[in-house]
DNA sequence: CCGTCATTTCGCAATTCATCGAAATAACAG
DNA sequence: CTGTTATTTCGATGAATTGCGAAATGACGG
């Protein structure tokens, strides 16, 4: 299986549907906390083994949610000899998707074109 | 400097549980739909019939999915005479998100204190 | 090759979620 | 009050997700 993200690199080819199944995978309390731990972690990322110390979810369960956050491009896996490790990408990921989100602001807007804040 | 100091309490309410139903929330195709479908339509929201006539989704099912969007802070709702009027309040709240998910990369990090740019 | 550690696959029960139609509620016109 | 339009609640059904333990796979040391 590949490891690699199916997610592109420009917020513009972000479909519908690779947006709400990368929010689909931020959805969960265990898999944002393991995603957490792993933005905490930087860079440098953790085995399997470490993440499941850390976040309290072992085994298979864990397996299960690294891979929908790896499917969702916010994580990579490297075997790094007997262990797997993982990283998470999510900064450009979660950008993209809010960015998704919140892009067309008002583009059909009936009365409004000025510019308004909204942050 | 760290970047906790830059960013206010309002992130730091934000805890695990609620940040993941608000991501959960996003998670669907059709809701997801229905906030960016609000998002272009502006502050002046839509009703709750031409929301369900510009996105395929009526009815009960529309409802639910409104609710859930409502429930995590998405989105607003208020009676204008026959009609729910339903409005995107995502702006503040994607960013929120995305903001608790980031907010402290690299906390962990054991060798890596330098700033570093991650877009 | 054999044993061991790290992770994954598999099969399964329990739970939650999406979706639909029919009936119920709410606001308004006459 | 009665009828019409707009939205919601209810109840049911099938699909998807979660969580778990046991067995399988992959990497390494001796």
């Amino acid at each position: 299986m590949k490891i690699e993200s199916q997610i592109p690199a420009l917020t513009d080819d972000l479909d519908l549907t690779l947006a709400a199944s990368a929010f689909a995978a931020l959805g969960s309390e265990q898999r944002l906390s393991v995603l957490r731990t792993l933005v905490r972690a930087g860079p440098e990322g953790l085995s399997i083994g470490t993440l499941g110390a850390r976040t309290g979810v072992t085994g298979s369960t864990l397996t299960h949610h690294v891979k929908v956050l790896a499917q969702a491009g916010l994580v990579t896996q490297a075997r790094q000899g007997r262990s797997i490790i993982c990283a998470a990408v999510a900064y450009d990921t979660v950008r993209h998707l809010s960015e998704f989100l919140l892009n067309e602001c008002c583009a059909d807007c009936a009365t409004l074109t000025k510019d308004h804040d909204h942050g």
